[in-house]
Formats: structure tokens, sequence, C-alpha cells
RNA sequence: CGGGGCGUAGCGCAGUCUGGUAGCGCGUCUGCCUUGGGCGCAGAAGGUCGUCGGUUCAAAUCCGGCCGCCCCGACCA
């Protein structure tokens, strides 16, 4: 993409608004706009990234086996009445009326309606386990939004609900997720740590939340420092087989925000091997039983044509929020570095003379390879001076950077707080091309 | 929802106390210059001062209502 023609409208100054660094830098480096509190336009570099991390999100879903479908962001109040929940949910559910006054509502979580769409669906045990997921927006009147896309009101949510006959099966589909999850942040150059959470009501150690560590996040956390580098990607994961050996490595160390704090526990960790710090929740999985099949009816018929009401977990990932995420835990002063795997542009080309027209078509080749090569590249053809396209590119973060002159191509990884590419000898462009084709496979 | 603050050009702000023809920096546009990390010179465009009403000869400025946004706290993917 040539920047000249690409729609994306740095700012130079933090606009007064932005508190958090990650919201100032989706601000300045033109990935969003906000449109109300908590509701922000994603705008063309923004909306890349947000789709990359859709996309491991899914990929990684459909990997242990959950089926993606796409319900609605409007519901009926109905649907609600019969869980219970219209009522109990409270002012953070936006509900609006139709032109025949009927009462709907923006969706802030599909429960009631997947759990419909399940009974309506599945009449025997042999329909199950069955676990089903979407990406959709999601709308939570908070009272108080802040923090960028972190606490939006509007959000894009992965959610997905599994249905089983017994509380084993329940597990199983559990564990399937932790380990998803695991993968899944990991894959976007995240270190989340499963930690114990609240599992209200229906007791039990089955919730976990996926916090990454990051000095701005909202809650305290506590946990055992070999969690930090645990590595789930090297691991073969089977989704047929046992999870529990994993789940059980990644649990028997301590974890636990603030509100399940233990400080006892804690303390039984040997001191050096103890980590206090913040975090962002990115992702929250929870085995709640039978809250909602049994008021909604959801049961299926059982090999000796019993009715079995059906066990259920829902799990949740914030996609619009990991944009924010990932950059509280990958930015500098100057701006943002993205994980490869969800960089907007995988490589930034500067033309640093670009009406020299030899420099110039040296950046056209360049780009042109690099691209058949399934290489993204984002390309600084504008009449700038060099120092601004940097600091451009600087806030934008693409991970490798290529720098075309007079004097010849230089090519790197852009580290954070060392951002300089230099060239000190000219690089044939196959070479670059070969090179980066072969790191960012 | 309790407490605090803000709304003036795309962004950052001054001007409001003490009413008198709306300003600065950055960005944008034009020309020249420059080109290895936000360069220089010259010129230009861009604002019904959030909104509605009141006071006044005169309102960005004083008074009142409304709307919007931000921060701290309690709540949450």
């Amino acid at each position: 993409m040539r920047m000249s023609q690409y729609f994306l409208p740095t700012l130079k100054e933090n606009p007064a608004e932005a508190q958090v660094v990650s919201h100032r830098l989706m601000l300045r480096a033109g990935l969003i706009r906000q449109t109300s509190a908590g509701i922000y336009a994603w705008l063309p570099l923004g909306f890349r990234v947000l789709k990359n991390i859709e996309r491991i999100v899914r990929e990684e879903q459909d990997a242990s086996g959950a089926q993606e479908v796409l319900m609605p962001t409007i519901q009926s109040a109905d649907l609600w009445r019969e869980s219970g929940r219209y009522d109990a949910y409270g002012p953070e559910m936006l509900r609006i009326k139709d032109r025949h006054d009927r009462e709907m509502l923006f969706g802030p979580t599909n429960e009631e309606m997947i759990t419909v769409l399940f009974r309506d669906g599945a009449k025997s045990y042999r329909d199950l386990p069955k676990n089903l997921y979407h990406i959709q927006w999601k709308f939570r009147d908070e009272v108080r939004p802040r923090f960028g896309v972190m606490r939006g009101r509007e959000f894009l949510m992965k959610d997905n609900y599994s249905f089983d006959t017994d509380k084993a099966g329940a597990v199983r589909s559990y564990n399937k997720m932790f380990v998803a999850y695991l993968r899944t942040f990991a894959r976007m150059g995240l270190k989340a740590i499963p930690m114990r959470a609240d599992t209200g009501p229906i007791g039990g150690d089955l919730s976990h939340e996926f916090i990454v560590l990051a000095d701005t996040g909202e809650s305290a956390v506590f946990c055992h420092k070999g969690l930090v580098d645990k590595d789930i990607l090297s691991r073969k994961v089977d989704y047929s087989g046992d999870l529990q050996p994993i789940v059980n490595e990644w649990t028997s160390l301590y974890a636990a925000t603030d509100e399940m704090h233990d400080k006892t526990a804690f303390e039984k960790i040997p001191e050096g091997d103890r980590l206090a710090a913040r975090g962002i929740e990115v992702g929250h999985i929870f085995y709640f039983g039978t809250k909602y099949s049994k008021p909604m009816n959801a049961v299926v018929a059982g090999p000796n044509g019993e009715q079995i009401t059906v066990e259920m977990g829902s799990y949740g990932i914030g996609v619009s929020r990991l944009v924010g995420g990932i950059i509280e835990a990958s930015h500098d002063a100057a701006g943002i570095i993205w994980p490869e795997s969800v960089a907007p542009f995988k490589v930034a080309v500067v033309d640093l003379k670009p009406d020299d027209g030899a420099v110039a078509g040296t950046c056209n080749r360049l780009c042109q390879s690099l691209q058949a090569n399934g290489i993204t590249v984002l390309h600084d053809d504008r009449e700038l001076r060099p120092g601004a396209k940097f600091a451009d590119m600087d806030l934008i973060g693409t991970p490798w950077q290529v720098i075309v002159g007079p004097k010849g191509v230089a090519a790197g990884k852009v580290e954070l707080k060392n951002r300089k590419t230099s060239i000190r000898e000219e690089l044939a462009i196959d070479h670059v091309v070969a090179e980066l084709s072969m790191r960012l496979r």
C-alpha cells in the first residue's frame, strides 16, 4: 500500500482525551477515531490489526473443534425474560423499542440466544458435545467507558458456549478452551497468564481469567514467575486427547487476581519466584453447569430415554480490547511495535527520495517482489522530509523496515527503543526479498 | 451513580477574572529550498467560540437551561 494514497491520518500531538498510552497511540497512529463515549470507528490501519487478531482467534477456535456461527446484535427482550436476566441485568443493558413498541436490546452477551438455538436444534445425547462460537459486536452501557478500546461500550468479542451431557464432558470442553486460549494469546506475542477467577454461586475452580501483564493494567495480579515464560506453542496439542496434564501444568503454579488473592498461598512461593504485577484481562472462561439450560429447558434425550439437562460453559475473548492490550505490552516512547502476527503491514518501505526516479523505481520493484511473496508492505512514497516519515513509521510500528535512498538499501527488524535501521552497505533487492521472505514465513 | 474538570480552526492551547471587530504553535495548501530520523524561507486557506435562551449599545467573555467529552472512585470482555 502506498502511503500517499492511504487514508492514514496521524497526529503529531497527543489528543487531550486520551490518557492511556494505547489509546493515545491508537489515535495518533490513525487506527481509530472516537465517535461517542466508548464507541470507536476503525480506520483502515486499525481495522487491519483487528482483522488479524480476529483471524488468529478464529483459527484457534476452529482447531479446537468449535464451530463458528453468527448471532445478531439485536435481541428480543422475551428471550431474556426466559432466563430471568432481563430484569436482573440492570442499566448496563441498552434497551430499545422497535416501531411496533416491541422491547428489544443490543446484546451484551449471548447465553440466552445460543441456549435457545441449541435447545431447538439438539434433541439427543448423540448431538453432544457441541461448542459454538461467534465473533460479534457487543454493547454494554458502561457507567464509565475509558482507556480507549480497552473499556469501550461497543466492543468486538469472541464468545462461545459448550454443551455436554455431564460434568466430565463439560470439563473436557473447558480444558480445550483453556489450551486454545493459551495458544491464541501466545500467537499474538502476548504472555497471557491464566488466573483463578471468581466462580460465583456455582463454586468449584472452573473459571479462569487470562491476564496480560502490563504496567498500565487495570487490576493487580499475583503469580509464580515460572508462569511467565511457559511456552505452549512448542507443545504438541491433540484436542481429541486428554488435555488435563497441560491444564494441570499451568494451574499448579499460583496465579490469582486481586479479588481471588490468597496471601498465605502466595507467600509459600519462594520470595525470588513471586511476581506482583498489574494486568489486563483479555479472556475469561467459565463453567456454569445448568444455570441457563435449566430455566430455559435445554434438555436432550439420554440413552435410556431419560431427560438430560445439558451442562454448559462460556468462554470470551475481548477481540477489540486485545488491540489496546497488545499495544500496552509492546510500545516505547516513539510508538507501537506490532508482533508480526498482528501487524497491519509486516514491512515498511521508506523512500528517502521519491522524486529521484531511480530510488522510486527501486522501491517499486522491492514492494512488488515482497508482495509477490505474500508479505504485506506499507510503502512511504510521500514527498516528505525523511524525519517526518520515520516519525510516522515509528507510530505505526511495522515490525520490519526497509530504507531506500540514493546511497543504497537497508533492511532490519525494528526493536523497541532502538528503531534505527541504517544503510551501511548496499543490499541487493533480491537479497532483501529472500531474507524477509524467510524470516516472515 | 458520587466527586472533580473541560468544550475556541484537523491536533495542542491562549483569550473568559476586568464585555469592545477571534489569536498562537503544530498540521494542511502554494512556491522556493532541503532530503539518512518531526529542516528552513515566503505566502494562503481554515473558526456561526458545544447549544438554546437571557442581560447589554455591544457577549468567546456575565447569568440560566440543555448537550457532549475527560479524570478519580464504586462496577466490568
